[in-house]
This record gives C-alpha cells, structure tokens and sequence, in this order.
DNA sequence: ACCGTAAGTTACTTATGAGTAAGTTACCTA
DNA sequence: TAGGTAACTTACTCATAAGTAACTTACGGT
C-alpha cells in the first residue's frame, strides 16, 4: 500500500504561528468572536486545541493579535494611497484604498467590522471599525482649520465620512454577483464625500 | 413585622410579554445576542427561565420580534419626518429623526447595529442595519431617475447615506459627555450629505 | 544511530447555557 | 369558599466550549 492521504507536516513556531493567525481571521470573520471555538479553529489548521492556546495563550489573544493587524493594514494602505496628488485626487485615492481592501482582504474587513468582544470595546461602540473614526478625526482638525472651517464639529465629519465608506463596503464586499468594478464604486462615494465637503456653507446650523 | 420587600407581582400575559420585550431588548442591548443568556434576562425581568420560552419560544424567538419592532420604530420615525417641507428641509428632518430615535431608543439602535445570529443574516452582513439600504434604494431609485442620473448607481448613494447616518449615530449615542446637541450634528450630517448630492457631477467616473 | 528538545496529542475538568418535564401557587369566578 | 386555570418555579438533561496536565512523537545536530 498505501496512497499518501494529504498529511499536514509538521511546522516551526513561526510558521505555525502565523498559519494560526490566517486560519483564525478566516474563521472569526465568518462566525464572530462569540461564536467560534477555539476547537474550530484548531480543527481548520489541522492541529489541536492546545498549540493555539500555547500560541496566544487564549481566544482572546489571538483575536487581538488578528485586529491588531487588519487595522494596520488597513491603515497602512489608506496612508500610502495620499502620498501624491491634488487634495481631490487623494481623497478618491484612499476611498479607492478602502475598497482594494475590502477587496483583497474581506475576511480581515469582516473582523473589523463584526462585535468585537467586551474587553476590547471602550464604552459602547460594537466594533472596531469606529476607532477609524478617531484616527481620521486628527486629519481633518487641521484642514478644517485651515479650511476656515470651526474644527469643533470636524468629529462629526470624520465619522460621517468612515461611515460612509464602511458601510459601502460592506454591502459591495458582500454583492453575490459584482456589479460594479471598486474604481467605479471609489469616484462615486469619493464624488459625495467630496462635493458635501468642498460646498459645505460655513455654518450649516444656520441653514435650516 | 413587616417591611414590603419590592415583590414582583403576577403579570397578565400580555403585561408578562411586553415587560420581556422591553428587558430583552435592554440585555440584547447591552450585550449582544450571543452573549445574553436566556437566564439573564429571565433574572432581569425577576421572573424564571421557562416563562421566556412559555412566550416566545427562545432566544433567537425573542430577538427577533425584538428587531422587528425596532426596525419598523425606526422607520416609521423616518418615514413620518418627511411628510412635509422642501427637499432640502425633508432630509434635514430625515436625519434629524434618525438621531431622535439614537437618543431615545438607546437599546433599540444598539440592538439593531450589534451582530446578528447567523439565522438572520443574509449572506454576510452582520447587523441589521444595513437592511435599511435596500429600503432606501427604492426611494433613490426613483429620485435618481427623475433628476437625469443613472439610477443603477442609486445602491451606492443609498448605502453611503445609511452608513453616515449610522455611525454619526453611534458615535454621538455614546459620547459620555454629550457635546453637541442632536439638532447641530443632523445639520452637519445633513450638510454634507445633501451638498454632496446637489453638486454631484452626472458622471462621477469621468471627473478622475 | 542516538538523544535532546521543539512540536504535537489525548484525555480530562469545570463551567455555562439552551431547552424541557413535572409540579406548585395565586387569583378570579360561580 | 371551592376549584379551575393561568402564571409561575424547581430541578433536571444534554451539549458545547474554555482551559490544562500529562504524555508522545518527529527531527536535526553531534
């Protein structure tokens, strides 16, 4: 005899580690934190229960180390994509730069998107996402300074405008059938993001 | 003797159903679906654990009337803003309402932007939220078309105004310290939204 | 060819939670 | 005031999952 049945070798530390850490993003992205074993994971790496706690000590740990990740990773992309260009170029660019993620990396993008557990929510906010929110924040004080604007509400904004394209995101990322290419989809939320910002009447509250 | 210990009394079962609705959505709430326990709100309620399922079958029984009733307040709020007023004003009064139910129905939009059980989501998405996409869409639909824009991208649009709306609302909802009034962000959140579409170009893909 | 160690497994313990069967108590009604 | 019934409880079963202790196996260096 015999055939060779697929046999998963053996592996180092490292290899094993970040198999486990591509192997849990897939699987938290489909089911959520809450619900997904330890056990399921270890099943889908073909080792068992005990190398994942040996690796990040728990479910938790390795959840972590997983956001940790997406999150630079997103952000890394986004930052590279407005190295270059007019202010309105840049900004379709990293909406762009959104989406290509989304795109490539959509078991990451779920992560960050889905409950994240208690331990790593600061006061309410289910996922992670919003802390985007917080990040982009710092950006848009400075325009809005420069811009004439009262920085105050620039907070509103940043959210709005994280919110935006999460949500397309979410729904694009998930279309059955592709409807539209991400450039597409890009300059037209770039194109409202855009145009709301550049006409925006110096005090909006006054408008009504 | 005695001192009344607060006793919780006999409810009918319409009283006993509506008191578990309101508890549910609370833990539902606080904790999100896979991390209630039926118990737990059974304790909440001062009541025990077969009279949840004596109601409504079980958790995910529960939950969803819970959602049903929470989507349709919602809406019902939105839908009623924009009875009157110019364009302009209805949208305005659209978000407005939007942050209104935010701000008075806390666990009920918490509810609806937390991870859903599995059974509940339709490929993907993980909360509820995104459902009022599709709502939207149609109204769009119809817009777009009458204001000579291509109405297939009506989707984007849709999806980009819910999501804004959305986490400004989350955002807002849980600022501990709540430094704008809900009045000044829907008129931020209205502003650029509403600029954007007004000055949209009719051809967003060739403006690159 | 041996053997130390890194990599991996089996087989638990403990805890928690969904769901249910069977019985108990309060209330209203004739 | 008896007794029927709606409201409610106790006390389980069964399943699953977190985490761990103790043991086994493959492999690379001398």
């Amino acid at each position: 005899m015999s055939y060779e049945i697929a046999m998963s070798k053996r592996m180092t530390h490292a290899e094993r580690r970040a198999q486990l850490i591509d192997v849990g993003r897939r699987v938290f992205a489909r089911h959520g934190f809450e619900s997904t074993s330890v056990e399921e994971i270890a099943r889908a790496a073909k080792v068992s229960k005990p190398i994942v706690y040996e690796h990040f000590g728990g479910k938790e740990g390795l959840y972590a180390i997983i956001v940790d990740r997406e999150m630079n990773a997103l952000y890394e992309r986004v930052a590279a994509s407005i190295a270059e260009g007019t202010a309105r170029a840049r900004f379709e660019q990293a909406v762009l730069a959104f989406l290509s993620y989304v795109d490539d990396v959509p078991d990451g993008f779920s992560v960050l998107t889905r409950d994240a557990p208690m331990t790593m929510r600061g006061r309410g906010m289910p996922s992670v996402i919003s802390d985007l929110g917080a990040r982009v924040q710092d950006i848009f004080t400075e325009q809005f300074k420069a811009s004439g604007y009262d920085p105050k509400v620039a907070p509103i904004y940043a959210h709005a405008l994280i919110g935006m394209v999460t949500l397309v995101g979410q729904w694009w990322g998930n279309e059955p059938k592709r409807k539209f290419k991400k450039e597409v989809v890009a300059s037209h939320v770039a194109a409202i993001g855009w145009m709301g910002l550049r006409h925006l009447p110096t005090d909006p509250e006054r408008v009504r």
